[in-house]
RNA sequence: AGGCACGUACGUCAAUGGUAGACGGCUUCCCUUACAAGGAAGAGGUUGGGGGUUCGAAUCCCUCCGUGCCUACCA
């Protein structure tokens, strides 16, 4: 058999999948177990126009984990994939392809541009379902869903007709997040603020009939000529006069009153505060509350409009700015300027700097909504978020506080409002434009021109990927789902709204769990971002380092921020390596030997022969009765089920950190370090003995269960060296796969058996893990050299350690390089030997005739003492005090005493052998 | 401004209130017939500072210092 000494993770991902989606294994329907249990995960879709980075990877990770695992558990899983047609992003994405082309989507009209964005769509849009193929992720494509299909469309207009009928939905004139640039509405969730240096300049208002003047500050100075007020605090006695007065509004023949309000700090600026309703949102709620006049002085285009007066009318906002601060000068009402930072909102797409604007839209009211999600919360506790804290708290308080939506865009792109509107000027909202005319008896209607927000489909995303408003079969069986994957930016933007809609039309929560992945920062610890370059491609870490690797770097994120470190990659991409050659090991040495989990079976409870691998526990099959199974065999079978039931534990309780940490460390330290090693010498036999054999299936076994226990993370390497194992079939699948052909995707996840865990044979190994250990230390300390072999001497008083060592001998001479190993109940050496102290009593000499520095040797000893010593002291020092004794545990008070007891004896004899070399 | 996290080895991160660990890096030795992407043996910590609760604190509480995130507002 030919295997390379290196894995190549291209060559193994190369194939795999393209077979597990064409044989259908990623479909819930593959699953044959009519009472199988339900497992559901909604990928959180990404944008059409999107492509792979960091942030994807952790999620997508995260979730073909937990399906994977699932599926091999017997599960009827469920990922479903799809995409969100992204309204501003693609709209955006289209334009600049226009631009090139000289024109623009008004060139083209509504109906021709919505038409170029599909052709964009199926031309170059979803990148990142071909790069999710590469990541591995056991998607099911037959499910795949986007946010623009005329199912999903169907779903929107239902909600908003249904939600419109409820009062829930309506139109009306607000102050709104405009950009100019993209000539639409924006939430407020959809606009980026960050702190900018500005000035704040001081602006004189005359006030009438007195000569006094009354200074007002402000960021935006060609704002006032929308002014309709001044505002002063209540209790502020510097202008408890003016209260009432009127001033002269420069540069304009406005006359404006002076009120009080308590909104006005009266530590800010001067005091006293300029209102424009139609252009500041707190300044248009005042205007709501003292019945304010709103002159709009600036236009959806940010020029001014003509309201600003003849001079300004046309001028871009910053040219008036100037043009006004100039006139103020003039007229010797400009007091002062100041460097000021303050923060600028900007449009999330595109980066313009948004102006509020009064203007028509829909809203979604959501004080229903909220209350409704809300309860599941404190009734239900769902969604559960993981972790919990901070983010339940992060989450209901943001409910508790939410304001209406606002739901229109003004764009092509998206799902048109189902809003039609008659000549009268009567708005009609139906499912379709035939029931707005039956509705509105005429057929003289004109359809709204806003689209939605793209976050209004993605939120009936739970329920409308699955056919609602019809009640199918997905629907009943997948629904609700059994967590979400997302990061931590879109608690509100997303997830809260998927349970307000879930709540209201499916009358229960969308997902039983909600899990926040942490975020992938830069090494410097910043945000990963295309502005600021700093990101990392997961591509081409898959072309570097492989795709399993990376995906347990990623699995293991979890919850926790970290910082990017290629180094983590590399290390699981040897790990990767010492997997492929374990295997490879095995492989050579294979003739002769099959996958048999019968041979796992050691215990005295091994019964009736029943060759059934497929159950989910490490076999149960009588073992092997001629030839005695060795510690190590009882030992690694031990630690495999452990292994087996922390791992299912871990990812029970979303700890993906820990459980990657338990299978490299089974995997490396004791697959690989221990067990081959010390089954070498039977594997490698010249001779096809049955004992040979039966070593070889023994490890061929351990090593497929080991992958079996990898694949959910690691889903390459285990598939590429499953399918090469002898004796693995469709008899290894679980029971509800058995129509399928053999795949490791499909093989059952080992449970693993508390009754095969083996507490005799894990101490029995750890005392030989202990004697080769100490013998190492001593070739190392001693400088021997690797070629030369020494004399093992060992004296155990206990019987049992020396039947240990004794039947392990053969085992230890190999590992430790001995020429002889000699075992008796009482230590016999030479004085020119180094020596150690092993557990039970034991003692272990290596003679170094001539070899041997014996001040050298003393001092290594002392050493040994020394470590000893101090922590006795600390624990004598816990029995000194009678609290520790009177209060703590009593098992924890014995544990204590045991290991004081265990130091000393080891001290004096350490004293003693210190002693004997004199 | 308010709120919330975080601070552990040189680096990145773990650790139900019970002897602080892993990986990488570092030192020494070894191309020993699965693997040098490897093997063996080591060094490295008063868990940011101070105080408290407790028999016992990295963990719980207070405070200071430092870092990050979120929300609101900054006229």
């Amino acid at each position: 058999m030919d295997i390379p000494k290196q894995y190549d993770p291209k060559q193994a991902e190369l194939h795999h999948y393209e077979r597990w989606e064409t044989a259908g294994y990623f479909a819930p329907e593959i699953n044959k177990d009519p009472n199988a249990p339900v497992f559901t995960i909604v990928i959180p879709p990404p944008n059409v126009t999107g492509s792979l980075h960091m942030g994807h990877a952790l999620q997508h990770t995260i979730m073909d984990v937990m399906t994977r695992h699932k599926r091999m558990t017997g599960y009827r899983t469920l990922w479903l994939p799809g995409m969100d047609h992204a309204g501003i992003s693609t709209q955006l994405m289209v334009n600049r392809e226009l631009k090139k082309e000289g024109k623009n989507r008004h060139d083209l009209g509504r109906e021709k541009f919505v038409e170029r964005v599909w052709k964009w769509k199926a031309d170059s849009g979803g990148q990142i379902t071909v790069q999710m193929r590469r990541e591995g992720a056991s998607v099911d494509w037959s499910h795949e869903r986007f946010t623009m299909d005329e199912d999903l469309s169907r779903a929107v207009r239902e909600v908003f007709v249904r939600l419109y009928e409820d009062g829930m939905i309506y139109r009306g004139n607000r102050i709104v997040n405009w950009c100019p640039q993209d000539q639409t509405v924006l939430s407020d969730l959809e606009v980026d603020k960050a702190p900018q240096a500005g000035k704040l300049f001081y602006l004189q208002y005359p006030v009438k009939g007195s000569d006094r003047r009354i200074t007002v500050a402000t960021t935006r100075p060609e704002t006032m000529l929308g002014d309709t007020a001044v505002a002063v605090n209540p209790n502020d006695e510097r202008f408890r006069d003016l209260v009432g007065a009127t001033v002269q509004l420069p540069l304009t023949n406005r006359d404006i009153p002076v009120i009080a309000d308590e909104y006005v700090d009266m530590e800010f600026g001067t005091g006293a505060v300029k209102i424009t309703p139609a252009h500041d949102p707190n300044d248009y709620e005042m205007g709501l509350r003292h019945k304010l006049p709103e002159v709009v002085v600036i236009d959806q285009f940010a020029k001014m409009t003509k309201d600003a007066g003849d001079r300004f009318a046309g001028l871009d906002r910053y040219k008036a700015r100037e043009k006004v601060v100039e006139e103020f000068e003039q007229v010797g009402l400009l007091e002062k300027v100041i460097d000021y930072e303050f923060s600028i909102s900007r449009c999330e797409r595109c980066k313009t700097v948004i102006e509020p604007l009064i203007s028509t839209q829909w809203f979604m009211r959501m004080d229903g909504l909220r209350d409704l999600a809300l309860e599941l919360m404190s009734e239900k506790h769902k969604p559960a978020f993981v972790p919990e804290v901070p983010y339940e708290r992060i989450y209901t308080n943001w409910l508790e506080n939410l304001r209406d939506w606002t739901i229109s865009r003004q764009l092509w792109w998206g799902h048109q409002i189902p809003a039609w509107y008659t000549k009268n000027g009567e708005v009609v909202v139906a499912r379709s434009e035939a029931e707005a005319r039956a509705k509105a008896g005429t057929s003289d209607l004109i359809q709204d021109q806003d689209v939605l927000d793209t976050w209004f489909s993605s939120a009936l995303w739970p329920f409308s990927t699955l056919g609602w408003p019809n009640v199918t079969e997905d629907l009943k069986t997948f629904y609700p789902s059994s967590v979400l994957v997302t990061a931590r930016d879109i608690i509100f933007l997303w997830v809260s709204r998927m349970v307000m809609m879930g709540a209201k039309f499916m009358g229960r929560e969308p997902f039983d769990d909600v899990f926040i992945t942490g975020t992938i920062l830069d090494s410097q610890g910043q945000r990963m971002s295309k502005t600021k370059m700093n990101g990392v491609d997961p591509v081409e870490v898959f072309d570097k380092y492989g795709v399993d690797a990376t995906r347990l770097t990623l699995a293991q994120v979890g919850t926790t921020d970290i910082r990017w470190n290629e180094k983590q990659v590399e290390s699981y991409r040897n790990f990767a390596n010492k997997i492929w050659n374990a295997a490879r090991f095995c492989l050579l040495n294979s003739e002769g030997a099959s996958v048999d989990a019968g041979l796992l079976v050691l215990g005295p409870q091994a019964s009736s022969p029943a060759p059934m691998s497929s159950q989910a526990q490490v076999g149960n099959t009588a073992g092997d009765v001629t030839y005695g199974p060795s510690i190590h065999d009882r030992w690694i079978i031990s630690r495999l089920n452990k292994t087996a039931i922390s791992v299912n534990q871990a990812l029970a309780a979303y700890q993906f950190h820990e459980a990657v940490q338990t299978l490299y460390h089974f995997f490396w330290d004791d697959f690989c370090d221990w067990y081959i090693e010390l089954t070498k010498n039977d594997v490698t036999g010249e001779e096809a003995t049955q004992q040979r054999n039966n070593a070889r299936s023994r490890v061929i076994t351990v090593l497929e269960q080991a992958l079996r226990l990898l694949h959910p993370f690691m889903p390459y390497i285990t598939e590429e060296l499953w399918q090469r194992l002898p004796g693995v079939g469709k008899q290894s699948l679980h029971p509800a796969y058995a129509d399928a052909e053999p795949t490791i995707m499909l093989a059952a996840y080992p449970a693993g058996d508390t009754s095969l865990i083996d507490e005799e044979a894990e101490w029995e190994m750890q005392a030989t893990i202990d004697l080769i250990s100490r013998v190492r230390n001593i070739r190392s300390e001693m400088n021997i050299k690797p070629g030369e072999r020494v004399r093992v001497l060992v004296g155990a008083p206990d019987e049992r350690l020396r039947s240990v060592y004794n039947s392990a001998g053969a085992q230890i001479s190999r590992l430790v390089r001995a020429s002889e190993i000699s075992i008796s109940d009482r230590l016999e050496a030479p004085r020119a030997s180094a020596r150690a102290v092993l557990v039970g009593g034991a003692e272990l000499a290596v003679p170094l005739e001539g070899l041997i520095d014996f001040d050298q040797e003393r001092q290594r000893l002392r050493r040994e003492q020394e470590k000893l010593q101090s922590e006795a002291t600390k624990l004598e020092a816990q029995l000194q005090n009678s609290n520790f004794v009177e209060r703590a545990p009593a098992e924890r008070v014995a544990e204590v005493r045991n290991r004081i007891a265990d130091i000393a004896q080891r001290t004096s004899q350490l004293q003693q052998t210190i002693e004997n070399l004199q």
